[in-house]
DNA sequence: TTGTAGGCGTTATCAT
DNA sequence: ATGATAACGCCTACAA
């Protein structure tokens, strides 16, 4: 591979010269600026963007830590994040954090051992404590998915407490009474903002809460389903269920079906997210869109302008979900 | 940041020493080597990854370019190759290739710009020739999804022939005579080798190939509700359907089911790639197992073994597909 | 076992 | 506008 000392012998010029070519931060006059390029194509150059790293303490590479890599959900936050980043010509680097405290920390670690210019991570186990640490050390870190207060600059998040609000509301204004919540784990904050919209929305309907008809699930097809195995064993009259993410919705509607009720005449039912699946599931899914591939877009847009300098850009950090309207919820029946 | 040289003058011993211990790979006296830990702990030392590669010519991150980020396909294929890698504490650098010559190209350039150690990738619109050439560049590639005679040594396949023919074979053990087939685009490889399994399985079961019985899809649900419609059109007597992946099965039952045909009772399906969504579809999809996650996880070994000289790793670069049954296949009704 | 010194390929600060 | 030259933080012969 040639060096940056090779173009300027071959063209005649000083390394210092060469580098300002490269660079376009200096005047050069065309007569160099020509010698330095014909030398570059002769010698096929390519600079070592790890010299340049340690020479300007810039990496050019921005540390990504999700969960998961697969599902779409993520996919979707990395493809809006690399896109992005990739149009600036930063590099992204993956990790994975799989939900778990000491994973999580442990990726972080590593996304710092490599001098990344800037992190962005979903977490789900790691506690605020740590994040507000971590916002305070010296690497950028902007993170998705969350809201602290103390660090609210570095946050990027969906209204979750909207979101559980519409989709709740869109029974409701079906004429539904009896509507079943299923519920993330109770611990993460998502999961309680969503129920606390879910609550807003019966209470704006006049109808009251009751614990029975909220089943603590856990983001997965399996809470789903045990959920509705449990509002059926218990014989509750429900004729809707609002789900907190589109995977229970899957799971419990494939219990329901097995139990012979008929989709959505039976039971109407509403998802969050809007992962892709949720149009391939029948009926097709009436879901709550999270604009993850925004967020994600969002997040890179952050680093762009607080650690590159693309100052223009402007920065959003709250994100507004909305309605999906497919065919999983009918009128109520008389 | 404390540097080595500060770790070094807090111990008391040189520089090289230092460099030593990190690496431990020359002696150190063990009062040596307290003295310089104490001191790292001290000063709570993180080496430099960017200097140290640019030292010892590694960058301990490798490139990996596939199609798209979403979608659980690459996702799978990513998770076993992030995970792999991590356990090596290798980086992994990720770019989206989008499934176009050009971007396919312009994102190997980017990584290459990168230095990365090794590449793997997973291209769909790029040329033999190219590959050829790029696997004789300088920069070690691996190459999942594809199989080039010339650089077998650096391709990871399915056998998609196998894949093909075992999807057809269980329509056909269920006594079904009139399949159709919906075929991804013609000009991809996966796609010609699935195509050849399918004719395959009709002629070890004596049944014609009939061209009217296959329509070229495009891989997306889209091409499985225009494959299904114009079966349709066309009257054909088709009992069973098999796609050439998961997405095209699904937009088929969908298009079939607002058709008013009852499945499996009426078409008995079979997909492809096994997806996470197969499981969420209705009647849960009966498909050809694909081991992404494998062939990720197999790539990464290939590097570690070849660039990172991790000998003991055992190589295998032919994969083989599995039948999965669900429910989407019946047997022919008389 | 330990230390010295040169080199890795740039950027950036001086002079000129 | 251009050219020396010193960083950048580490690795690694080579010497001691």
């Amino acid at each position: 591979m040639a060096t940056i000392y090779q173009v300027s012998e071959l063209a005649g010029v000083s390394l210092a010269t060469v580098s300002r070519v490269m660079n376009k931060n200096a005047k050069v006059s065309e007569k160099s600026t020509k010698k330095v390029l014909d030398a570059m194509a002769a010698l096929n150059y390519r600079p070592s963007s790890i010299a340049q790293s340690l020479a300007s303490n810039r990496t050019n590479s921005v540390g990504l830590m999700v969960t998961g890599l697969s599902g779409s959900f993520f996919g979707q936050m990395m493809a809006g994040i690399e896109s992005t980043l990739r149009k600036a010509k930063k590099h992204v680097i993956i990790t994975t954090g799989h939900g778990e405290e000491a994973r999580e920390k442990e990726g972080i670690e590593f996304l710092q051992s490599r001098d990344c210019d800037a992190l962005i991570i979903h977490v789900e186990a790691v506690d605020n404590e740590y994040l507000i640490e971590l916002c305070n050390s010296d690497i950028p870190v902007y993170i998705i998915g969350c809201y602290v207060e103390e660090i609210k600059d570095h946050c990027i998040a969906l209204d979750n407490e909207l979101g559980g609000y519409l989709a709740t509301k869109a029974v409701l204004v079906q004429g539904h009474k009896n509507v079943g919540y299923i519920s993330g784990p109770s611990n993460k904050l998502d999961s309680q903002h969503r129920l606390q919209g879910h609550r807003r929305a019966l209470s704006e309907f006049n109808i009251n809460y009751n614990d029975d008809y909220v089943y603590p699930g856990n983001y997965l097809d399996t809470g789903g389903r045990d959920g509705m195995r449990s509002f059926m064993k218990n014989k509750l009259p429900i004729t809707a269920l609002v789900c907190a993410n589109d995977e229970m919705a899957s799971g419990a509607m494939t219990y329901a079906r097995e139990h012979n009720l008929m989709l959505p005449h039976d039971l109407s039912v509403v998802g969050f997210d809007n992962v892709i699946f949720a149009r391939h599931i029948h009926p097709k899914l009436t879901t709550i869109e999270n604009p993850v591939y925004e967020m994600g877009t969002m997040a890179a847009n952050m680093v762009l302008k607080n650690v590159y300098q693309h100052t223009d850009l402007v920065i959003e950090q709250e994100f507004k979900p909305t309605l999906i309207v497919r065919q999983s919820v009918a009128p109520i029946q008389n």
